[in-house]
DNA sequence: GAAAAGCTGTACCAAAAATTTCAGCCAAGA
DNA sequence: TCTTGGCTGAAATTTTTGGTACAGCTTTTC
């Protein structure tokens, strides 16, 4: 779940067009400082005071009585701004995209889905080809069983990875965050045992507690979390991070679904010659049931 | 005009793919600061030692000794490093987001999302703004118990969106979906009742079951399916299909899931001045519990 | 199961950065 | 020409930051 209610709409007026309305304003070494700045706008602000006034060619203190002028308490500050306004204004692309460009598909559907589709590339992006393979190769490995568990929301992604997984190979099972459900399990988890953890923002106790334990018992962690990473990534053997902000006042799972499906036909594809009859037998099995 | 030879052909090979490839011989901290970088590459790195460290959650030292690592002398070496290659790419627009650029990844991981970001563009265009309104509109009617339902593999995601709706408003349940579990349920079923059901190929005899003998009774019947539609859609009153067929022995859910929480989202910002207190008082409770 | 190797954080120090002080300088006005 | 007001930069000062040594702990290895 996120903070509240809305953000601000509004562009904000860079601060590089503010300097150029000003300009004649400023005294003839703050010139030299603001010319400076506009023409490698803003790289040439994110240097030290003592680059930036070598290289406009002033001292400085002027330097820092410009900064000053622009209105920012002092020359940190004044970095952070531009720092942030490059990062807003590299990320906007995806954000800015499609509030009202596609006149079919529901408006609020189709801007949420682009928002969504970021997600999914950053995701991609982020993660490490051999952070991935390897978990592959872990959850193909028939004689360790695995176990997936979840928070509050994620459970839910857990529980969807496990109905997969479980026609695909044996010993995977799904665990319950509350800990009242697995404190007597956890005997049973040892060195072989590989949990996958769901667990993004408003971290769970319960989730991070059983996978601590399930560690310290010599299990594998493999967690599924979201950039700012979970405190389960203190015990994780891999981490497989997704973007998750959404423009919703509740994050995304979408990247972690997409990793969840991607590991599932992996590991199925791995493991075709043992997987293939064992589906068979399952739908035998339910077309049996009447 | 001659061919493209004369063009820099060579990707600088970013610092962001190299920490990719070293991923695995990292140790966990170092992880969690490769993870943090590139989770917000490159600003994360603009920041001081001990802000990168902070979000990381690691200690300042971690970070001087990852820097080192990765073949700087200093952190300030690395910062130049970040800024320049920053540079670099903002002034080569056509460098951003190359082809070859997105090769890396996890190639399985990667050619999946594609497929799956496909999808959820199909599933955006398909799908009727007036029908996707409607259920948002009759989700926020408060009035009408929401029940969710699915099949054994999307009961999952009938299960994701009870629990976030539960959050957003009452009278919000999941209905498992063996006849077992459900018959005795069904007196309480009625023409106020919204049954939101997930189906999709391999359609679930009982979960087709379930909505008509729901939809008998009156009920109104929403159905998140596949562009088969299931035998449901004879019953239902509004029908979202998504695109299901990703390159794996499952079909992928991500367009079921985008609906969902596209659907939650719209949700929630429409009853947001009764669901923000709620959000709230659920908050406290959750945090009373020690 | 014990010893060795390696990893990580706390506490501390050194370096460098930002900021302030202050004296000189230049231009405008008497 | 002298004075005044405001710019400007060298140098001193203060604050912040990057870097290091070391001790505790975990993991690995024999």
């Amino acid at each position: 779940m996120k903070s509240d209610s809305a953000v601000p709409p509004i562009d904000p007026p860079s601060l590089a067009e503010r300097i150029r309305l000003e300009m004649d304003s400023f005294t003839p070494t703050e010139k030299r400082a603001a010319h400076m700045l506009l023409s490698h706008y803003p790289f040439a602000g994110l240097d030290t005071v003592a680059e930036f006034a070598s290289r406009a060619g002033i001292s400085a203190p002027s330097v820092l009585r410009f900064v000053t002028r622009l209105g920012f308490g002092g020359f940190p500050e004044f970095q952070r701004h531009l720092r942030e306004e490059l990062e807003a204004q590299l990320l906007s692309p995806l954000a800015k995209s499609s509030p009202s460009d596609r006149s079919h598909g529901a408006p609020a559907l189709a801007s949420f889905a682009e928002s969504v589709i970021g997600n999914l590339r950053a995701t991609v992006e982020n993660i490490a080809p051999a952070e991935f393979e390897a978990v592959v190769e872990l959850l193909s490995d028939q004689r360790r069983p695995v176990h997936f568990t979840g928070g509050r929301f994620t459970g839910a992604l857990a529980r969807y990875a496990e109905s997969h997984l479980r026609i695909v190979r044996s010993h995977v099972d799904y665990i319950e965050g509350q800990p009242a459900l697995w404190r007597d399990r956890m005997i049973e988890i040892g060195r072989k045992d590989v949990i996958v953890a769901f667990d993004i923002r408003r971290y769970q106790e319960d989730v991070t507690a059983l996978c601590e334990t399930a560690a310290r018992q010599g299990a594998t962690v493999v967690l599924l979390t979201d950039p700012w990473l979970s405190p389960i990534a203190r015990v994780a053997r891999h981490v497989l991070p997704a973007h998750i902000v959404a423009p919703s006042n509740w994050d995304s799972s979408a990247g972690l679904l997409l990793i969840t499906e991607a590991l599932v036909a992996a590991v199925t594809k791995r493991l075709w010659e043992t997987a293939k009859p064992r589906m068979e037998a399952v739908e035998r099995l339910r077309n049996e049931k009447p």
